[in-house]
DNA sequence: ATATTATTTAGCTTAATTGCTAAATGTTAA
DNA sequence: TTAACATTTAGCAATTAAGCTAAATAATAT
């Protein structure tokens, strides 16, 4: 797969979209400083909406590419891709950064 | 005013919603690569979306404090916060690189 | 005073998001 | 093979968001 800018804005329209709320933010700080992996049981446990309104989430952060997902056994594990979420809110940010001409 | 977490926490809340949507992101980066500062019309005539979609996209980046306003005449003249926006994001996208304990 | 310019506000419609509960799926344990 | 567990999918109701056109406001120019 090649380089196609247009999927990349669509990728970034993604990430924006997905950390717009409060739980998905809250999800992906949690999966950090938890190690960057855990079941989704033990993520939604950790939040007071519902189980299927978690999985909701985790779904939409998941599309983002902000996480990723591995069947273990009748569990499945989420885990945080860091550098997706750094490395693409970080590029943006980093427009601010440059001085404009 | 003293520091209030959850007027922060809301801000925050506000900030990331605000960078949910393509045009106010792109409403950003035009301000700040024609110098931080440009009237509504100048910004409104960039966009495809009709004036008022413009105004009300202006009025959640004013409200978020990414944007502040100030009359000139009968124009009005729409300022990028720019350390507001990489100061929040940043910070928050910092969380990220700590090591998590 | 009146017309023109710059911009916002109001009001409406459609689409998207978020939350819920109940039902379905797939996996392991008895 | 049946029960229990872990999780998702379906389907619904309520809310919010985003777009439009038309009307209102406020400032300058004639």
């Amino acid at each position: 797969m090649t380089y196609d800018p247009a999927s990349d804005l669509e990728n970034t329209e993604q990430i924006f979209s997905a950390l717009a709320h409060q739980s998905r933010r809250h999800i992906l700080l949690t999966l950090h400083f938890r190690g960057g992996q855990m079941s989704a049981g033990d993520i939604a446990n950790r939040f007071a909406c519902s189980w299927p309104t978690t999985t909701r989430h985790l779904n939409i952060l998941r599309v983002s590419g902000l996480i990723s997902v591995d069947k273990v056994g009748r569990e499945r594990v989420y885990k945080l891709e860091r550098e997706k979420l750094t490395k693409t809110i970080g590029e943006w940010l980093d427009w601010f950064e440059r001085k404009p001409e």
